[in-house]
DNA sequence: CGGACTTCGTTAGGAAGTTAACTAACGAAG
DNA sequence: CTTCGTTAGTTAACTTCCTAACGAAGTCCG
């Protein structure tokens, strides 16, 4: 639709400020963009008559004039999140302020028809002006020159599966789904407020989002925080394999021990983690003792990261990672063994990614608007 | 001396680049300040007038008019940078466009002779601008708030020393050695041209310098890069030990284990690292084995830095990991393990430290200019 | 030696944003 | 109901930097 109406970069500002908050009186896009009023009120003045902005009320700061609240427009369009997790697809469109339009989840291997049915349930008018998917794989940049697709075979049938559904016209952009829920905690889980922190997840594989800056750090290879690459088995007399801590931390490895620990009389054996956990949280044994032996090794691994990174806080996630039962063990064995480091759960568990996707979403299709270049409808 | 002659932000831009830069032209100057001809015009009049830049003559890029080049004047002012290593003190004072204006180096004990010395040689007339001390510690802030101060009480004598000979008024910053070292790899060494790396030094005891963007990461405790808390051993049967990966791949651990490899009829015991390389370069044994051993000990360093960061190259530093023997190796153990990691030897030698906290202390001595706070004469 | 051409630097006019001062709107106190 | 303090928004003068056009100072070439 419509041409594109090239924004004065005061506005610009002033948009990208206007979609962060969701809603502001001129005064707040004021401080918050940096700007003078008389700027502000040519800007508003710009993105009202484009519709990217709109007259939503007033508000009153109890004494004085009251304020004039604007929001965001019609015309400022939205963009779509697609989580391809390992069991289940989940999708998620947003308007530029985050709130959200449309959500679909399907399993795997119909991730096509959720991102159908979530762009059926986003407006029709307005531009869609982004969309983020999340792959458990490195990325790597595409044969054809311009996108992206994950480097390996892992992810590649199901991301062009969904490519198919897609929009075309619109930006397409391959996120690791570790560094999604990374974002996800910064925005608006356990590291709210911080600009450096490592979210570490551990479930069937292990890795690392690691956020610096508010910025997620990716790598020269797409590839910074896969773990899984650390020199494991690592002593004096041992030789590293590749891959091997992930055999060891990884879920699968706990649930191994568990079935090599177990004894008659013990009960009936836990076939997944979470029941690994719920009878280790009532105290039995063997059940306690690997899961005290589980936190001592993500503690190790929290200590590699913070031996190189030093974040100051590490967020653990994950099928397993994520069990507050877990926080003294790790917290013990990295005060033992590294540097003075804050250590909590994940609070958003396994929606973390599509959230996360959607929050980088959100910037791309802010992006799109204040940069210029013009999304299909 | 003289007041704080308030920069307007063209001329700050212009100062920047001109420092940067050491010399050149107005058209230069305009480039690579992103400024248009007529506001260079203004900056350099200001700045002339301020007695920041001068006229250093003219250069003619073979047909036109010829153009008028202008170099840093007399009030810029200079920097010192001194590195606390461990058995020498090295000082350099240096204008801020990074050349050389004195030098001294003494015995760590008397490292204030060596300040002293190198102030001396400083022109007068001019203000210093900022002053940078490398450390071999982590550093933390002062307990009187303002200043930072080493960590440990290991550099804290030394630099207790120094700081009565540094004159007073002029703004102190410490820093990590071996992220000075990384920065003059950055800047005048092998990662030229690089956004992100990391310098990997291995001596006495191991240490990372990291730079992302182009700018030195330091952590939450300015403690990252401090590898000698990588959980080591590490392996599902053993226990890791605090800095017991230091204890293993320093050059002490080296010597030691040349000790018990040497037999009767290897010929001379090598006392030193150097001179256990030199019998490895001639293809003595068990020289060439030791050596062999600490280049894939070395390389699996390299890869838990590359599992975590992925920084696209790695710079080997420090007085054993410089020596290209080394490299072969260490690609070898690195690629096996991890990413696709450039692996290079430093070029620059024990000289890095002051070479990068120089460049630093330029960096600072730019802004004090630029963001105004005037330093004392 | 004198155009023709090219590059440097300045002058003139305009775009965008800031500060300062003024007007407008709102609540509370007298 | 008026008045006063406070906050919102507008108007006006000024600052800064840009673009465009022009004059100045070189080189090249006949």
């Amino acid at each position: 639709m419509s041409e594109a109406p090239r924004l004065t970069e005061s506005a610009s500002a002033v948009f990208a400020v206007l979609a962060q908050a969701g809603s502001a009186t001129r005064p707040q896009l004021a401080s918050l963009a940096g700007l003078s009023k008389p700027t502000v009120s040519a800007a508003v003045a710009e993105l009202e008559s484009a519709r990217l902005a709109t007259h939503s009320g007033t508000a009153s700061s109890g004494t004085g004039r009251s304020a004039a609240v604007y929001g965001l427009g019609p015309a400022s369009g939205s963009v779509l999140a697609v989580d391809l997790g390992p069991a289940r697809t989940r999708v998620r469109g947003c308007a530029l302020d985050g709130t959200l339009l449309a959500e679909a989840a399907t399993p795997r291997a119909r991730a096509a028809d959720a991102v159908r049915e979530a762009l059926a349930a986003l407006p029709a008018g307005a531009p869609l002006r982004a969309i983020v998917v999340a792959v458990g794989d490195v990325t790597e940049p595409d044969r054809a020159g311009t996108g992206m697709r994950p480097a390996t075979a892992k992810a590649g049938p199901v991301f062009d599966a969904v490519s198919v559904a897609l929009p075309p016209g619109v930006p397409v952009h391959l996120e690791n789904n570790v560094n999604c829920a990374a974002l996800a905690e910064l925005q608006e889980g356990a590291a709210r407020g911080r600009r450096t922190f490592g979210y570490l997840r551990i479930g069937v594989g292990i890795g690392l989002g690691i956020v610096i800056g508010g910025q997620v750090l990716r790598g020269a290879n797409g590839a910074a925080g896969e773990l899984a690459r650390l020199p494991y088995p690592w002593d004096d007399d041992r030789e590293p394999r590749q891959e091997a801590l992930e055999a060891y931390v990884g879920s699968h490895a706990l649930l191994r021990r568990a079935a090599r620990a177990w004894r008659a009389g013990d009960g009936p054996r836990p076939r997944t983690a979470e029941r690994l956990f719920a009878l280790a949280a009532e105290g039995r044994e063997p059940a306690r003792g690997l899961v005290a032996r589980h936190a001592a090794d993500v503690g190790r691994l929290a200590a590699a990261v913070t031996a190189v990174l030093d974040p100051g806080l590490i967020v653990l996630g994950g099928s397993t990672g994520a069990d507050p039962q877990l926080l003294p063990g790790v917290r013990a064995e990295l005060g033992r063994l590294s540097w003075p480091t804050e250590v909590v759960s994940s609070q958003i568990g396994d929606l973390g990614t599509v959230v996360g996707a959607a929050r980088l979403a959100v910037v791309k299709g802010v992006q799109n608007v204040t940069e210029g270049a013009q999304a299909k409808d």
